[in-house]
DNA sequence: ACAAATTTTTAGACTTGTCTAAATTTTTCT
DNA sequence: AGAAAAATTTAGACAAGTCTAAAAATTTGT
């Protein structure tokens, strides 16, 4: 069965808010995600559902079947991909990628997004961090966790991170984080959750906690 | 103003239909090539009208205005554009490549479309044979004619076809006719308009009219 | 010139996906 | 438990783009 652009974003929305949270994601949330209105909602997981690529209860939230999980990882792939295609091949920052790669994304050529997966050398990683399914729909496990889970007085190196618009990743540029980069947290403050991070053993800089927890690290 | 995937296929359509016959293109003409009906080209037609993209009076056929040619220029661009990306970087044949890049030719980004101009080396032609247009929307002249209106006794090389799809480049390919092959129009079989070649000085074979006059080449 | 054939347009319906407003269900709070 | 608040669904409308059937205009043929 074919699907509609609008149809793949729904379940790539769902998949990705399940990644972060296990049980049944709710009309909100994928409201919000995907900048509509709760009713449109509603009516779309309806649809999903009866084509089985959902399990849907009126009231009770929605979870990926098994279909629907595969379709969402085939745009996943695709979106990755074509990001590394842009930073790597077509000279693009990580910051000017993520909306590209939201039109390339619904591209329809199995064969092709295989052609390009080898052309680009099989890429683990997107230029986030975030890991690319294989043709299988297997995605490498990094073990990455948010730098807002980390305990004062850890050394950890940047992975990735956890959203690739703009406006964020320009930010985290502007404070001299790029994937790799050695951080050495000092301390959290409570008052507003934020962090102080040494970066690259440089003198410590005041990291929000809604930064934080879009940051992915490796711990050393 | 922002273009739907209809309105650029409506403007694509137009412009190849004006290539071939500098006056207005009928709706019927549109819709066969459109594969829809003429009810529904009549009614995009008047919309494109009231954007300012074509000059149409009912009844008497379509024209491009310069900012609709300027649209349709832009489209076909990318469409040639990424039929070389896809022959070149990615390794299908001539004939595998049309209907995706009926996809990515929507694809909307002026800088990715310069971009990969440039990372594939500013290409003149396509995988076909047709001129791609520059950055400005200016088209190399080749000064290519249809084998179909070449006379007895002329020697040519193939430099293009007309057309893109699947079933007419496998048949092409059958016959043994690429780019660059050198053909001499032995005679034209006036039963069926049918014509004697040689190609490359072989045993002459013969090409039905209808073949022929999708087949680009330049006199020597 | 004028009837017949052909082409084109209009009218009305349908699908997908969205919206607002109202109704319903679930959750929260006392 | 029961009221209030919040979340969700339903109902009805709308826009884009398509279709079929019918009407209107143009072209063709004698
Ligand atoms: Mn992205
Ligand atoms: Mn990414
Ligand atoms: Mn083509
Ligand atoms: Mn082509």
């Amino acid at each position: 069965m074919s699907t509609s652009f609008a149809e793949e974003n729904y379940l790539k929305i769902i998949y990705r808010l399940s990644e972060s949270n296990p049980n049944e994601i709710s009309t909100n949330e994928v409201a919000e995600m995907i900048q509509t209105k709760a009713a449109s909602v509603s009516d779309m997981l309806r649809k999903l559902s009866e084509k089985g690529w959902v399990n849907y209860q009126k009231y009770q939230g929605v979870r990926l079947t098994d279909k629907g999980q595969k379709i969402a990882l085939s745009i996943v792939r695709k979106h990755r991909l074509w990001e590394f295609f842009l930073v790597e091949k077509m000279g693009f920052n990580w910051d000017q990628v993520h909306d590209i790669a939201e039109q390339l994304e619904h591209i329809e050529s199995e064969e092709l997004i295989n052609k390009l997966d080898e052309f680009l050398g099989f890429p683990k990683v997107d230029p986030h961090g975030d890991p690319i399914p294989n043709k299988d729909g297997v995605i490498p496990d990094l073990g990455y966790q948010l730098l807002s889970d980390c305990k004062p007085n850890t050394t950890c190196t940047l992975m990735g991170v956890a959203q690739d618009s703009t406006v964020f990743l320009q930010l985290v540029t502007k404070l001299d984080l790029k994937l790799g980069s050695k951080l050495n947290l000092i301390e959290i403050n409570s008052f507003d959750r934020s962090i102080s991070v040494s970066i690259e053993g440089q003198t410590p800089v005041f990291i929000s906690h809604e930064v934080a927890k879009n940051i992915l690290v490796k711990i050393i």
